[in-house]
DNA sequence: TGCATTTCTTAACAAAAGGTAACGTTTTTG
DNA sequence: CAAAAACGTTACCTTTTGTTAAGAAATGCA
Protein backbone atom coordinates (compact mmCIF):
# COMPACT_ATOMS: atom_id res chain seq x y z
CA UNK A 1 0.00 0.00 0.00
CA UNK A 2 2.36 2.55 0.76
CA UNK A 3 4.95 1.50 -2.20
CA UNK A 4 3.94 5.44 -3.85
CA UNK A 5 5.17 6.96 -0.46
CA UNK A 6 8.80 4.71 -0.22
CA UNK A 7 9.26 5.02 -4.20
CA UNK A 8 9.14 8.84 -3.60
CA UNK A 9 10.92 9.03 -0.59
CA UNK A 10 13.76 6.65 -2.10
CA UNK A 11 14.84 9.72 -3.88
CA UNK A 12 16.16 11.67 -1.34
CA UNK A 13 17.29 8.64 0.83
CA UNK A 14 17.67 4.97 1.21
CA UNK A 15 15.09 3.82 4.26
CA UNK A 16 15.86 0.86 6.36
CA UNK A 17 13.21 -1.71 7.28
CA UNK A 18 12.81 -0.15 10.69
CA UNK A 19 12.37 3.22 9.68
CA UNK A 20 9.75 2.26 7.12
CA UNK A 21 7.62 0.24 9.98
CA UNK A 22 7.68 3.37 11.83
CA UNK A 23 6.26 5.21 9.11
CA UNK A 24 3.89 2.51 8.60
CA UNK A 25 3.07 2.53 12.22
CA UNK A 26 1.88 6.28 12.54
CA UNK A 27 -1.21 5.17 10.48
CA UNK A 28 -1.27 7.88 8.03
CA UNK A 29 -2.99 6.60 4.76
CA UNK A 30 -6.22 7.68 4.55
CA UNK A 31 -9.12 7.73 1.67
CA UNK A 32 -10.99 10.72 0.64
CA UNK A 33 -14.23 10.92 -1.27
CA UNK A 34 -14.32 13.25 -4.50
CA UNK A 35 -14.98 17.09 -2.98
CA UNK A 36 -13.82 16.10 -0.19
CA UNK A 37 -12.76 19.63 1.94
CA UNK A 38 -9.48 18.90 3.66
CA UNK A 39 -8.93 22.64 5.18
CA UNK A 40 -11.64 24.93 4.99
CA UNK A 41 -11.00 29.22 4.81
CA UNK A 42 -10.02 30.66 8.28
CA UNK A 43 -9.46 27.12 9.44
CA UNK A 44 -5.64 26.53 11.20
CA UNK A 45 -5.23 22.88 10.85
CA UNK A 46 -2.16 21.04 11.37
CA UNK A 47 -2.21 18.57 8.53
CA UNK A 48 0.36 17.78 5.69
CA UNK A 49 -0.61 15.66 2.49
CA UNK A 50 0.92 13.67 0.42
CA UNK A 51 -1.16 12.31 -2.54
CA UNK A 52 -0.78 8.07 -3.17
CA UNK A 53 -4.09 8.13 -5.36
CA UNK A 54 -5.69 11.20 -6.70
CA UNK A 55 -6.00 14.36 -7.24
CA UNK A 56 -6.07 17.17 -3.96
CA UNK A 57 -6.68 21.14 -5.19
CA UNK A 58 -6.04 24.57 -3.33
CA UNK A 59 -7.99 27.26 -4.36
CA UNK A 60 -9.04 30.66 -2.85
CA UNK A 61 -12.66 32.22 -2.43
CA UNK A 62 -12.73 35.69 -4.51
CA UNK A 63 -15.97 37.82 -4.65
CA UNK A 64 -17.50 34.56 -4.38
CA UNK A 65 -15.59 32.80 -6.84
CA UNK A 66 -13.04 29.82 -6.71
CA UNK A 67 -9.47 31.03 -7.61
CA UNK A 68 -7.33 27.86 -8.26
CA UNK A 69 -3.76 27.70 -7.59
CA UNK A 70 -2.32 24.66 -7.05
CA UNK A 71 -3.24 20.90 -7.90
CA UNK A 72 -0.98 17.85 -6.27
CA UNK A 73 -1.65 14.10 -8.15
CA UNK A 74 0.23 11.13 -7.46
CA UNK A 75 3.66 11.41 -5.60
CA UNK A 76 3.42 15.39 -4.87
CA UNK A 77 2.78 16.63 -1.44
CA UNK A 78 1.62 20.45 0.17
CA UNK A 79 2.06 22.08 3.40
CA UNK A 80 -0.52 23.88 3.82
CA UNK A 81 0.64 28.12 4.71
CA UNK A 82 -0.91 27.99 8.17
CA UNK A 83 0.96 24.31 8.80
CA UNK A 84 3.92 26.60 8.57
CA UNK A 85 2.18 30.41 9.68
CA UNK A 86 -0.01 29.37 12.13
CA UNK A 87 -2.61 31.39 11.10
CA UNK A 88 -6.10 31.30 9.31
CA UNK A 89 -5.60 29.26 6.02
CA UNK A 90 -6.72 31.79 2.92
CA UNK A 91 -7.66 29.22 0.77
CA UNK A 92 -9.27 26.01 0.81
CA UNK A 93 -7.89 22.55 -0.02
CA UNK A 94 -10.21 19.86 -1.50
CA UNK A 95 -9.82 16.29 -3.18
CA UNK A 96 -10.86 16.73 -7.28
CA UNK A 97 -11.38 12.76 -7.36
CA UNK A 98 -11.12 10.35 -4.86
CA UNK A 99 -8.02 10.30 -2.93
CA UNK A 100 -5.62 7.97 -0.76
CA UNK A 101 -3.40 10.89 0.93
CA UNK A 102 -0.50 10.34 3.74
CA UNK A 103 -1.80 12.60 6.21
CA UNK A 104 0.74 14.00 8.76
CA UNK A 105 0.81 16.55 11.87
CA UNK A 106 4.03 19.20 12.75
CA UNK A 107 3.99 16.58 15.81
CA UNK A 108 4.05 13.60 14.40
CA UNK A 109 7.18 14.73 12.77
CA UNK A 110 8.47 16.77 15.56
CA UNK A 111 8.31 13.02 17.21
CA UNK A 112 10.12 11.30 14.17
CA UNK A 113 12.67 13.38 14.35
CA UNK A 114 13.66 12.40 18.06
CA UNK A 115 13.37 8.64 16.47
CA UNK A 116 14.90 8.78 13.60
CA UNK A 117 17.44 12.45 12.95
CA UNK A 118 17.54 11.28 9.92
CA UNK A 119 14.04 11.98 8.86
CA UNK A 120 14.99 15.56 9.56
CA UNK A 121 17.49 15.63 6.89
CA UNK A 122 14.85 14.02 5.01
CA UNK A 123 12.42 16.95 5.51
CA UNK A 124 15.06 19.32 4.78
CA UNK A 125 15.95 18.17 1.22
CA UNK A 126 12.45 17.62 0.50
CA UNK A 127 11.56 21.01 1.36
CA UNK A 128 14.71 22.63 -0.52
CA UNK A 129 13.77 20.43 -3.74
CA UNK A 130 9.87 22.01 -3.62
CA UNK A 131 11.03 25.59 -2.79
CA UNK A 132 13.67 25.36 -5.74
CA UNK A 133 10.24 23.59 -8.12
CA UNK A 134 8.16 26.42 -6.89
CA UNK A 135 10.89 29.15 -7.87
CA UNK A 136 11.00 27.76 -11.11
CA UNK A 137 7.26 27.59 -11.81
CA UNK A 138 7.26 31.00 -10.54
CA UNK A 139 10.21 32.52 -13.26
CA UNK A 140 8.41 30.63 -15.76
CA UNK A 141 5.18 32.44 -14.97
CA UNK A 142 6.79 36.02 -15.06
CA UNK A 143 8.39 35.09 -18.64
CA UNK A 144 5.86 33.15 -20.40
CA UNK A 145 2.48 34.30 -21.77
CA UNK A 146 -0.74 32.65 -21.11
CA UNK A 147 -0.90 30.32 -24.07
CA UNK A 148 2.69 29.56 -23.91
CA UNK A 149 2.16 28.77 -20.38
CA UNK A 150 -0.77 26.02 -21.45
CA UNK A 151 1.46 24.25 -24.07
CA UNK A 152 3.85 24.35 -21.23
CA UNK A 153 1.37 22.52 -19.31
CA UNK A 154 0.46 20.08 -21.56
CA UNK A 155 4.01 18.93 -21.82
CA UNK A 156 5.11 19.07 -18.31
CA UNK A 157 2.02 17.28 -16.68
CA UNK A 158 -0.59 16.30 -19.67
CA UNK A 159 -2.60 14.49 -17.19
CA UNK A 160 -3.86 17.19 -15.71
CA UNK A 161 -5.36 18.91 -18.35
CA UNK A 162 -7.45 15.74 -19.12
CA UNK A 163 -8.59 14.73 -15.18
CA UNK A 164 -9.08 18.78 -14.35
CA UNK A 165 -11.52 20.22 -15.15
CA UNK A 166 -10.70 23.24 -17.71
CA UNK A 167 -12.29 26.37 -15.67
CA UNK A 168 -10.12 25.16 -12.74
CA UNK A 169 -7.05 24.64 -15.24
CA UNK A 170 -7.37 28.37 -16.34
CA UNK A 171 -7.36 29.90 -13.40
CA UNK A 172 -4.30 27.98 -12.39
CA UNK A 173 -3.15 29.62 -15.68
CA UNK A 174 -3.59 32.89 -14.32
CA UNK A 175 -6.38 33.28 -17.32
CA UNK A 176 -10.34 33.20 -17.25
CA UNK A 177 -11.90 29.73 -18.68
CA UNK A 178 -13.22 32.24 -21.80
CA UNK A 179 -9.39 32.48 -22.58
CA UNK A 180 -8.11 28.67 -21.89
CA UNK A 181 -11.03 28.25 -24.41
CA UNK A 182 -9.90 30.62 -26.94
CA UNK A 183 -5.91 29.84 -26.21
CA UNK A 184 -7.22 26.13 -26.95
CA UNK A 185 -9.00 27.20 -30.53
CA UNK A 186 -6.56 28.92 -31.40
CA UNK A 187 -3.71 26.59 -30.85
CA UNK A 188 -6.37 23.54 -32.69
CA UNK A 189 -6.36 25.99 -35.78
CA UNK A 190 -2.71 26.46 -35.90
CA UNK A 191 -2.13 22.52 -35.85
CA UNK A 192 -4.76 22.40 -39.10
CA UNK A 193 -2.79 24.71 -40.84
CA UNK A 194 0.78 23.50 -40.15
CA UNK A 195 -0.71 20.09 -41.28
CA UNK A 196 -1.99 21.62 -44.67
CA UNK A 197 1.47 23.51 -44.87
CA UNK B 1 28.99 43.26 11.11
CA UNK B 2 27.35 40.03 11.20
CA UNK B 3 24.19 42.10 13.37
CA UNK B 4 21.77 41.56 9.85
CA UNK B 5 22.44 37.74 9.68
CA UNK B 6 22.13 37.00 13.49
CA UNK B 7 18.91 39.39 13.91
CA UNK B 8 17.73 37.41 11.13
CA UNK B 9 18.16 33.88 12.33
CA UNK B 10 17.04 34.92 15.99
CA UNK B 11 13.43 34.57 14.33
CA UNK B 12 13.85 31.38 14.23
CA UNK B 13 16.03 30.04 17.00
CA UNK B 14 18.40 31.94 19.73
CA UNK B 15 21.97 31.15 18.83
CA UNK B 16 24.61 30.41 21.66
CA UNK B 17 27.38 32.83 21.44
CA UNK B 18 29.76 29.36 20.79
CA UNK B 19 27.45 28.89 17.69
CA UNK B 20 28.15 32.52 16.62
CA UNK B 21 31.30 32.45 16.89
CA UNK B 22 31.19 29.22 14.53
CA UNK B 23 29.19 31.33 11.90
CA UNK B 24 31.69 34.37 12.36
CA UNK B 25 34.93 32.21 12.07
CA UNK B 26 33.68 30.81 8.50
CA UNK B 27 34.73 33.77 7.03
CA UNK B 28 31.77 34.18 4.66
CA UNK B 29 31.16 38.10 4.30
CA UNK B 30 32.29 39.62 1.18
CA UNK B 31 31.30 42.70 -0.39
CA UNK B 32 30.55 43.15 -4.12
CA UNK B 33 30.56 46.05 -6.44
CA UNK B 34 27.49 47.14 -8.29
CA UNK B 35 26.99 44.78 -11.16
CA UNK B 36 29.28 42.32 -10.35
CA UNK B 37 27.91 38.59 -11.28
CA UNK B 38 27.69 36.03 -8.98
CA UNK B 39 26.76 33.03 -11.40
CA UNK B 40 26.67 33.24 -15.13
CA UNK B 41 24.27 31.05 -16.90
CA UNK B 42 25.21 27.63 -17.10
CA UNK B 43 27.58 27.62 -14.58
CA UNK B 44 27.32 25.18 -11.93
CA UNK B 45 27.87 27.11 -8.69
CA UNK B 46 27.99 25.80 -5.02
CA UNK B 47 27.43 29.46 -3.51
CA UNK B 48 24.73 30.69 -1.63
CA UNK B 49 24.07 34.13 -0.49
CA UNK B 50 22.40 36.42 2.78
CA UNK B 51 21.57 39.66 1.58
CA UNK B 52 23.49 41.71 4.41
CA UNK B 53 23.28 45.40 2.68
CA UNK B 54 22.23 46.01 -0.91
CA UNK B 55 20.12 44.02 -3.29
CA UNK B 56 20.92 41.03 -5.53
CA UNK B 57 18.63 39.93 -8.91
CA UNK B 58 17.86 36.78 -10.90
CA UNK B 59 17.39 37.04 -14.18
CA UNK B 60 17.18 34.63 -17.59
CA UNK B 61 18.34 35.66 -21.10
CA UNK B 62 15.47 35.14 -23.38
CA UNK B 63 16.15 36.34 -27.34
CA UNK B 64 18.95 38.60 -26.26
CA UNK B 65 16.80 40.49 -23.11
CA UNK B 66 16.74 40.12 -19.86
CA UNK B 67 14.00 38.43 -17.86
CA UNK B 68 14.13 39.23 -14.14
CA UNK B 69 12.43 36.96 -11.94
CA UNK B 70 13.65 37.99 -8.39
CA UNK B 71 15.38 40.62 -6.38
CA UNK B 72 16.76 39.74 -3.02
CA UNK B 73 17.70 42.49 -0.24
CA UNK B 74 18.92 43.02 3.05
CA UNK B 75 17.64 40.00 5.18
CA UNK B 76 16.52 38.40 2.09
CA UNK B 77 18.59 34.77 1.15
CA UNK B 78 19.08 32.64 -2.16
CA UNK B 79 19.85 29.36 -2.96
CA UNK B 80 20.23 29.04 -6.60
CA UNK B 81 18.45 26.23 -8.40
CA UNK B 82 21.81 24.80 -8.81
CA UNK B 83 22.81 24.53 -6.23
CA UNK B 84 20.28 21.87 -4.92
CA UNK B 85 19.44 20.25 -8.49
CA UNK B 86 23.56 20.30 -9.44
CA UNK B 87 22.40 21.47 -13.13
CA UNK B 88 24.13 24.30 -15.22
CA UNK B 89 22.36 27.58 -13.74
CA UNK B 90 19.17 28.74 -16.35
CA UNK B 91 19.53 32.29 -15.31
CA UNK B 92 22.30 35.03 -14.22
CA UNK B 93 22.75 36.32 -10.28
CA UNK B 94 24.03 39.83 -10.24
CA UNK B 95 24.29 42.50 -8.05
CA UNK B 96 21.89 45.53 -8.62
CA UNK B 97 23.90 47.52 -6.29
CA UNK B 98 27.63 47.27 -3.74
CA UNK B 99 26.44 45.18 -1.58
CA UNK B 100 27.60 43.02 1.50
CA UNK B 101 26.69 39.19 0.85
CA UNK B 102 27.02 35.93 3.26
CA UNK B 103 28.39 33.15 1.31
CA UNK B 104 28.15 29.81 1.91
CA UNK B 105 28.14 26.45 -0.02
CA UNK B 106 26.69 22.92 0.98
CA UNK B 107 30.17 21.32 2.37
CA UNK B 108 30.31 24.15 5.11
CA UNK B 109 26.16 23.63 5.48
CA UNK B 110 27.40 19.78 6.01
CA UNK B 111 30.27 20.85 8.26
CA UNK B 112 28.45 22.74 10.64
CA UNK B 113 25.38 20.34 10.83
CA UNK B 114 27.71 17.90 12.22
CA UNK B 115 29.12 19.99 14.54
CA UNK B 116 26.04 21.78 15.81
CA UNK B 117 22.40 19.38 14.77
CA UNK B 118 20.25 23.02 15.14
CA UNK B 119 21.59 24.04 12.51
CA UNK B 120 19.31 21.75 10.50
CA UNK B 121 17.03 21.98 11.68
CA UNK B 122 17.68 25.86 11.28
CA UNK B 123 17.96 25.34 7.59
CA UNK B 124 14.70 23.13 7.75
CA UNK B 125 12.71 26.08 9.23
CA UNK B 126 14.07 28.68 6.89
CA UNK B 127 13.23 26.49 3.67
CA UNK B 128 10.34 25.51 4.84
CA UNK B 129 9.33 29.36 5.16
CA UNK B 130 10.99 30.30 2.27
CA UNK B 131 8.71 28.11 0.57
CA UNK B 132 5.22 29.16 1.68
CA UNK B 133 6.41 33.21 1.29
CA UNK B 134 7.35 31.87 -2.56
CA UNK B 135 3.80 29.79 -2.66
CA UNK B 136 2.00 32.68 -1.79
CA UNK B 137 3.98 34.83 -4.11
CA UNK B 138 2.71 32.49 -7.05
CA UNK B 139 -0.76 31.96 -5.52
CA UNK B 140 -0.43 35.84 -5.90
CA UNK B 141 0.34 36.04 -9.12
CA UNK B 142 -2.41 33.77 -10.43
CA UNK B 143 -5.37 35.26 -9.34
CA UNK B 144 -4.40 39.72 -9.59
CA UNK B 145 -3.70 41.97 -12.57
CA UNK B 146 -0.73 43.22 -13.42
CA UNK B 147 -1.86 46.40 -11.70
CA UNK B 148 -2.98 44.76 -8.78
CA UNK B 149 0.40 43.13 -8.32
CA UNK B 150 2.31 46.73 -8.79
CA UNK B 151 -0.31 48.14 -6.33
CA UNK B 152 0.79 44.72 -4.12
CA UNK B 153 4.42 45.60 -4.63
CA UNK B 154 4.15 48.96 -3.85
CA UNK B 155 2.53 48.11 -0.27
CA UNK B 156 4.75 44.97 0.69
CA UNK B 157 8.09 46.47 -1.13
CA UNK B 158 7.78 50.09 -1.08
CA UNK B 159 11.76 49.92 -1.30
CA UNK B 160 12.31 47.78 -4.44
CA UNK B 161 9.90 50.37 -6.42
CA UNK B 162 12.83 53.13 -5.29
CA UNK B 163 15.80 51.33 -5.87
CA UNK B 164 15.56 49.21 -8.68
CA UNK B 165 15.34 49.99 -12.33
CA UNK B 166 11.60 50.42 -13.68
CA UNK B 167 11.99 47.71 -16.85
CA UNK B 168 13.70 45.25 -14.40
CA UNK B 169 10.71 45.55 -12.26
CA UNK B 170 8.33 45.24 -14.98
CA UNK B 171 9.03 41.90 -15.96
CA UNK B 172 9.69 41.22 -12.68
CA UNK B 173 5.35 42.04 -12.32
CA UNK B 174 5.31 39.78 -15.56
CA UNK B 175 4.84 42.51 -17.95
CA UNK B 176 7.22 44.85 -20.28
CA UNK B 177 8.52 48.25 -19.24
CA UNK B 178 5.74 50.03 -21.65
CA UNK B 179 3.34 48.08 -19.73
CA UNK B 180 4.16 48.95 -16.26
CA UNK B 181 4.63 53.24 -17.54
CA UNK B 182 1.16 53.06 -18.42
CA UNK B 183 0.11 51.31 -15.27
CA UNK B 184 1.94 53.96 -13.25
CA UNK B 185 0.43 56.67 -15.31
CA UNK B 186 -3.21 55.65 -15.09
CA UNK B 187 -2.38 54.91 -10.80
CA UNK B 188 -1.39 58.62 -11.21
CA UNK B 189 -4.35 60.00 -13.32
CA UNK B 190 -6.76 58.04 -11.20
CA UNK B 191 -5.02 59.51 -8.39
CA UNK B 192 -5.62 62.90 -9.46
CA UNK B 193 -9.49 62.52 -10.00
CA UNK B 194 -9.51 60.65 -6.64
CA UNK B 195 -8.49 63.89 -4.48
CA UNK B 196 -10.93 66.66 -6.80
CA UNK B 197 -13.56 64.69 -6.17
C1' DT C 1 32.71 68.50 -19.10
C1' DG C 2 30.85 66.20 -23.01
C1' DC C 3 29.62 62.18 -25.49
C1' DA C 4 27.50 57.70 -25.50
C1' DT C 5 24.59 54.61 -23.37
C1' DT C 6 20.85 53.41 -20.77
C1' DT C 7 16.46 54.35 -19.06
C1' DC C 8 11.78 56.03 -19.07
C1' DT C 9 7.88 57.67 -21.31
C1' DT C 10 4.63 58.33 -25.02
C1' DA C 11 2.18 57.21 -29.25
C1' DA C 12 -0.19 54.35 -32.66
C1' DC C 13 -1.58 50.05 -34.00
C1' DA C 14 -2.17 44.93 -33.50
C1' DA C 15 -3.05 41.11 -30.56
C1' DA C 16 -4.77 39.21 -26.56
C1' DA C 17 -7.45 39.01 -22.38
C1' DG C 18 -11.51 40.42 -19.46
C1' DG C 19 -16.66 40.97 -18.85
C1' DT C 20 -21.24 39.78 -20.05
C1' DA C 21 -24.35 36.90 -21.98
C1' DA C 22 -26.26 33.14 -24.54
C1' DC C 23 -26.56 28.34 -25.86
C1' DG C 24 -25.93 23.42 -26.06
C1' DT C 25 -23.92 19.65 -23.47
C1' DT C 26 -22.73 16.98 -19.62
C1' DT C 27 -23.07 15.80 -14.92
C1' DT C 28 -25.49 15.77 -10.42
C1' DT C 29 -28.85 14.70 -7.68
C1' DG C 30 -33.40 14.34 -5.72
C1' DC D 1 -35.75 9.44 -14.79
C1' DA D 2 -36.26 14.19 -14.95
C1' DA D 3 -35.16 18.68 -13.24
C1' DA D 4 -31.39 21.39 -11.84
C1' DA D 5 -26.85 22.59 -11.71
C1' DA D 6 -22.40 22.81 -13.61
C1' DC D 7 -19.48 23.02 -17.61
C1' DG D 8 -17.41 24.33 -22.07
C1' DT D 9 -17.72 27.06 -26.00
C1' DT D 10 -18.80 31.02 -28.78
C1' DA D 11 -19.95 35.88 -29.70
C1' DC D 12 -19.73 40.76 -28.91
C1' DC D 13 -17.64 44.62 -27.01
C1' DT D 14 -14.34 46.85 -23.73
C1' DT D 15 -10.04 47.08 -21.57
C1' DT D 16 -5.44 45.90 -21.28
C1' DT D 17 -1.15 44.39 -22.99
C1' DG D 18 2.38 43.62 -26.61
C1' DT D 19 5.02 45.65 -30.43
C1' DT D 20 7.48 48.98 -32.81
C1' DA D 21 9.28 53.33 -32.95
C1' DA D 22 10.66 57.78 -31.45
C1' DG D 23 12.19 61.17 -28.38
C1' DA D 24 13.34 63.12 -23.72
C1' DA D 25 15.73 62.50 -19.44
C1' DA D 26 19.06 60.47 -16.60
C1' DT D 27 23.33 58.10 -16.01
C1' DG D 28 27.97 56.53 -16.75
C1' DC D 29 32.40 57.08 -18.28
C1' DA D 30 36.31 58.96 -20.62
Amino acid sequence: MATELFTFLARYMTLTDEEKRVIIDLDIFHSFKKGTILLHEGECSEASYFVMKGCIRCYYMIDGEEKTTAFYTESESHSPQCVITKEPSKYVVSCVEDSILTVTTASMEQESFEKFPRFQTLCRLLSEDLLVKNQATLDDFKISSPEARYLNLLRSRPDLVQRVPQHQLASYLGITPQSLSRIRKRIMDEEKSAVKA
